[in-house]
RNA sequence: GUGGGCGUAGCUCAGUCGGUAGAGCCCCGGAUUGUGAUUCCGGUUGUCGUGGGUUCAAGUCCCAUCGUCCACCCCA
């Protein structure tokens, strides 16, 4: 035997045993996006390398080291995406979707980053999102949160996560802010740990959510965010707390909250949960009002927030949340020749006839007690009986594999009804 | 990129002091030639991650390497 080839590490095959939990997961979040009125937007998997490295930072992670970057035959610079934000801005500059105009859109898909994989999180890993363009009030901030609680409701799981909101203010505010910061670790640079002391040059707002308890405990007394709001930055940010309380959602307001890129201001939040191990953040958002003239558009405010749907699969999982069920409703078993011709006319008949059946035929013969054992572990409710006597008969066995009633005898033209009401149960 | 745990049958794992590799589940056959799941009987399953070293002898000890998991970093 040659040697096995292994799926790239951090990217997960999904198998049967997980899809229909995913499907699942992705159907609630259609209904979610749906019934907010949103337009999904599908963009390429690849985009150019500068793309991102003009959204994101160049200073940050993920662009310095993170990325799947790799040359194009014509020697392009390409990247498969890190991050759904940058895309969308970028497919809404080029098609005029943004300029004057209001946008609520969504979409889901593949993001890769090329870290060292561990719970929670992947080198190929999925997130859905939502991206609002032409709209800067803290109404539609609110509506987006509202939006992702909707969805914990969906899923029933709204007292496992909690939600943390900040504002990072105007982009001058934050630069104020930077400087009175860096000023403050300058003076206990003494007590700060390497990688402080690394992000103090690179992005000091990040040290502010540094995992360092003794780091932490100098920061008691450094300068807070809040204080430093422009004041318009102050109003949009009450205006938002006073919709979460009028909308009776819980939030605590984080000071030391600062989102990772580069591009937010003003309002930032996290849906957080203890239930994952390190990997807390279930999904995470916030406005980046200058993005889109950055990458070349005019000047358009926009929020947005994205959602790790490994993360919250695990967390569905570990909160045996879901409900699984089996793929097969009815299994066909037909014995010998003539019967599996008038087994398969038989199927097509009844997907025809009945809404929403799942119907599996018996492949590969064998006798009666084989095919019942496929029956009993396709997971199906009803196993219908075909063999030479039924057919003279011109009807059909049918036996509950789930609950205790006599097997019976179907007309066949009664058949039909008989499955649509056993299922409808 | 850094640190730690773990790699034995398809899966979950046991394997004592270094002495020729085991269990349960799954799968297959039978008890039952047209009745599953339950019960009973029987059966198949191996590059012990890979390479090297020590030894009369290595799943077991040593070194390297790969994979995987968890944590740091970073982030959804």
């Amino acid at each position: 035997m040659s040697k096995q080839i292994q799926a790239i590490r951090g990217m997960n095959d999904c198998l049967p045993g997980q899809s229909a939990l995913w499907q699942w997961v992705e159907t609630q979040i259609r209904a979610l996006v749906a019934a907010y009125g949103y337009q999904e937007i599908r963009t390429p998997v690849v985009e150019s390398t500068d793309l991102f490295k003009r959204s994101i930072g160049e200073v940050t992670d993920i662009v310095e080291k993170e990325m799947y970057s790799f040359e194009d035959r014509n020697g392009d610079s390409l990247t498969l995406r890190p991050e759904g934000t940058a895309s969308c801005v970028r497919a809404g500059n080029e098609h005029g979707l943004l300029y004057n105009q209001q946008q609520r859109l969504w979409y889901i898909g593949p993001m890769f980053r090329h870290e060292r994989p561990q719970k929670g999180r992947y080198r190929q890993f999925h997130q859905f999102g939502v991206e609002v363009f032409g709209l800067n009030g803290p109404d539609i901030d609110a509506e987006i949160i509202l939006m992702t609680a909707r969805l914990w409701k969906l899923f029933g799981m709204s007292d496992k996560v909690s939600l943390e909101i900040n504002s990072l203010g105007s982009s001058e505010a934050r630069a104020n802010y930077r400087e009175a910061l860096v000023a403050f670790l300058l003076q206990h640079a003494d007590k700060l740990d390497e990688d402080s002391l690394r992000r103090m040059e690179t992005n000091p707002l990040r040290v502010l959510d540094s995992k360092n308890v003794q780091v932490q405990e100098v920061l008691k007394d450094a300068p807070d965010l809040l204080d430093h709001l422009d004041t318009e930055s102050r109003q949009h940010f009450d205006l938002l707390c006073e919709r979460l309380q009028q909308m009776g959602i819980q939030y605590r307001v984080n000071s030391r909250l600062v989102r990772g890129l580069d591009y937010y201001n003003r309002t930032v939040f996290e849906w957080v949960t203890d239930a994952l191990g390190a990997q807390g953040t279930v999904c995470a958002g916030g406005r980046y009002d200058g993005l889109v003239e950055q990458l070349g558009g005019k000047s358009t405010p926009a929020v947005g927030f994205a959602m790790g749907l490994e993360r919250l699969v695990l967390l569905i999982e570990a909160l045996q949340l879901a409900t699984p069920r089996a793929a097969v409703d009815v299994y066909l078993c037909p014995l010998g020749e003539q019967a599996e011709v008038f087994a398969f006319q038989l199927a097509e008949s009844l997907r025809d006839q009945v809404p929403h059946l799942r119907l599996q035929t018996h492949c590969g013969g064998g006798n009666l007690k084989k095919q019942m054992k496929r029956a009993d572990k396709s997971g199906a409710e009803i196993a219908l009986i075909v063999g030479e006597e039924e057919i003279k008969q011109g009807q059909i066995g049918l036996k509950y594999l789930r609950k205790d009633e006599p097997q019976a005898m179907i007309g066949l033209k009664d058949l039909p009804s008989v499955l649509g009401q056993a299922l409808t149960k």
